[in-house]
DNA sequence: TTAATTTTTTAGATAAGACTAAAAATATTT
DNA sequence: AAATATTTTTAGTCTTATCTAAAAAATTAA
């Protein structure tokens, strides 16, 4: 049985890995949890003595099979809940991130279970994220980000990559939402930003926000 | 802010204090919460600090009224939850307890009084125990004992004094669930066990179920 | 009303998880 | 390659919530 830290831990390492691929350094994961590169050697000690990573001194750590597992399970849990808080209790997509931190810890395999098959097994949370499935699979969504796009093409907007309620309420205010059809009229080429087509009107985005959308073409 | 120990100490001693209205001791906390009276003389200072309770060295302790606030706001949680598992997720009531005992500590209020909605304000949990509204306030349910009834008097199921599992095991194998007409046919002497009329079929209970079951006549 | 018993409190210890400050190892510059 | 800078680890401290053992207070019994 793992703590609720230990549970953030993992989650951490799990998504830092997604990312890099190589050794997670120590520094790395006490960024991301907003905590002490010290306590971080503490806890790894700990989470390799229960085989859920391999770490050797000043070398970073990797997840074991176990650990990963640990680590999609406490995903599937948030994500679950997330949709149930906005399809079911009526929140919007920046509000449920900080309530989904606390359920994600529940224990319980026929709650979780029951829920999935409660919400009618869906395969994203609100924010376009993949929802693993029991077993921990799940398939890889073909995204690419706005700011690739190049000028007279168009995409769906399927996904962010910044899931902060900032940048969420941002998306709210210009009605950027999943599904969303975007296209491309123009692009800036002295600061990258994008003018773009929506709901029949042109905006102009910067690049940092083009840089956290999700688009599928 | 509260913490989960100090939300399960004051949870303790609302229960308690409900059924003796005396300054509630530390020993009788420690038995309810399977822990060590010292454990509990350090826990009770630190919520007298806080003014939840009044604490008065060897008389034991009272909750003051922000201290009955917050347990019965942690009571509301744990019985919306009950109702949420068995309502929406299939689970059985015997098979709610210890998730509930998790979920109840989750902060958010919006999170509770959505839940609330969606479940339609339900005015009881799934063991009859009433639900407490908004405030704190919940209504007083006139009920008694099926050991206090006569032969030949009948009267409906309406909640459960112990929520054990075994015990709604029983209960269930019996068929005895709540809206469930029961009549008492007759009561031994000896050893007061009640024979009684369920489903057209007579069965024998011990005084101790029928101290347990609670019912309205 | 003493004596015995029970309850409660105090004192000191432990484990988890975090912290600061300093030491050790690794990386980066020059 | 030596000097500097950065990263990581170690050592020791703190807080929360627990525990055991012993002391103190309250209760019950003789």
């Amino acid at each position: 049985m793992f703590t609720l830290s230990e549970e953030n831990y993992l989650k951490a390492i799990y998504h830092l890995q997604t990312i890099s691929r190589k050794g997670i350094s120590t520094n790395s994961i006490a960024k991301k949890l907003k905590t002490k590169a010290s306590s971080v050697t503490d806890m790894i000690k700990k989470l390799a003595d229960k085989k859920v990573l391999v770490y050797k001194k000043y070398q970073g750590v990797t997840l074991t099979d176990l650990g990963k597992q640990i680590a999609t399970g406490v995903i599937r849990k948030h994500r679950l809940w997330e949709v149930f808080l906005v399809d079911k209790l009526n929140f919007s997509w920046d509000e449920v991130h900080d309530v989904a931190e606390q359920l994600e810890h529940i224990k319980s395999p026929k709650l979780i279970n029951e829920l999935d098959a409660f919400l009618g097994f869906p395969k994203t949370d609100p924010h376009g994220d993949p929802i693993p499935d029991k077993n921990g699979e799940f398939q890889k969504i073909e995204k690419r980000l706005l700011s690739t796009l190049e000028p007279s093409q168009l995409g769906v907007c399927i996904g962010v990559n910044d899931s902060s309620s900032e940048f969420l309420k941002y998306l709210d205010k210009y009605q950027i939402s999943l599904g969303q059809q975007i296209k491309v009229i123009s692009k800036e080429p002295f600061d990258d930003s994008l003018t773009i087509l929506i709901h029949d009107k042109e905006i102009t985005i910067s690049q940092k926000i083009a840089n956290n959308i999700y688009i599928q073409s």
